[in-house]
DNA sequence: GTCTATGTTTGCGG
DNA sequence: TCCGCAAACATAGA
């Protein structure tokens, strides 16, 4: 569930909390594969004692940047996260990774699905250069965005998903920034004017800073659905336009919102707003 | 109880 | 280059 802006609320809480510049006691990993590209072990053994620098966000990862040369990739993934508890309190069924403070706290990652990874690395740019710009970057404009759709030739929809492509977006802003530009999730990328590219770059931020605003989406009452630090959930659901409303008016039109598969993926659009690009399905092959 | 869908990412084959 | 599919897992909702 988490995307860029339920990501961007979790560093913000935890910097509210004051858990930079903590230093890190001990780890405990519940479940191996939580833990990436080393075992549970040496993770555990190369954290301890190290002090938590810095707390960022690099798309959907979460940096944080320890002393001495390391840094941890948090990714949630679908059901991934993070709870401030006290020190020795038990960890819950599904807390995969546990890192106590000094300040007698300590971090849960609780992660139902167990698809959540931590990575520990000496140089995290070889992870995060594979991404695309950060889609709120001030120095990021609508004129290089357009660049990248129409050196693409892809579907709209996939392409948005692609993360080396823009850093952050999932299905639920995806659907929310295409029906915002009006643009079906079929049309390929290519064939943008450029007002569509700059009405799509547009509506992209937009969707991301109410997220954000919202403290981001919480959809369905489950367990596993995105929570804040302190188990708040957002309120962007109830700002969602079109993602998880089949059959509800179009805000703008009222024509029913209808529900089709792109990529796989779950999508949702309003059919009379966001104009299916001619010929094939495949968008204009 | 059974069946389907799920907000992410990666790797494979065509 | 691009697309479809499967897999990593557990749970919610019908």
């Amino acid at each position: 569930m988490p995307e860029l802006p339920e990501v961007e609320t979790v560093v913000r809480d935890l910097r509210a909390a004051r858990v930079t510049g903590r230093l890190i006691r001990a780890a405990v990993v519940h479940w191996h594969r939580t833990v990436s590209g080393m075992s549970p072990a040496r993770f555990a053994a190369l954290v301890r004692g190290r002090r938590i620098a810095a707390i960022g966000r690099r798309a959907k990862y979460i940096v944080l940047t320890l002393d001495r040369g390391l840094t941890i990739l948090v990714h949630l993934r679908m059901t991934g996260q993070l709870r401030i508890e006290r020190c020795g309190a038990p960890a819950g069924p599904h807390d995969r990774l546990v890192l106590k403070l000094d300040d007698g706290r300590a971090l849960h990652f609780r992660d139902t699905r167990k698809f959540g990874r931590w990575q520990l690395l000496e140089n995290p740019e070889i992870v995060l250069d594979r991404l695309g710009p950060e889609p709120l970057d001030p120095a990021f404009t609508a004129a290089a965005f357009a660049r990248r759709l129409t050196g693409a030739r892809r579907r709209l929809k996939p392409l948005l998903l692609d993360q080396s492509f823009v850093a952050g977006v999932g299905n639920i802003y995806a659907d929310e920034a295409l029906w915002l530009a009006r643009l079906h999730p079929l049309r390929r990328s290519d064939t943008l004017g450029g007002a569509e590219a700059v009405r799509l770059f547009r509506a992209m931020r937009e969707v991301l800073r109410r997220g954000i605003a919202a403290r981001g989406t919480s959809l369905g009452t489950g367990r596993s659905n995105f929570r804040g630090l302190r188990e708040q959930h957002g309120r962007n659901q109830e700002r969602v336009r079109v993602f998880r409303r089949t059959g509800a008016p179009c805000p703008r039109c009222s024509t029913p919102i209808a529900r089709l598969i792109v990529g796989q993926r779950s999508t949702h659009i309003c059919p009379r707003c966001q104009a299916a690009p001619r010929a094939s399905a495949g968008g204009g092959r």
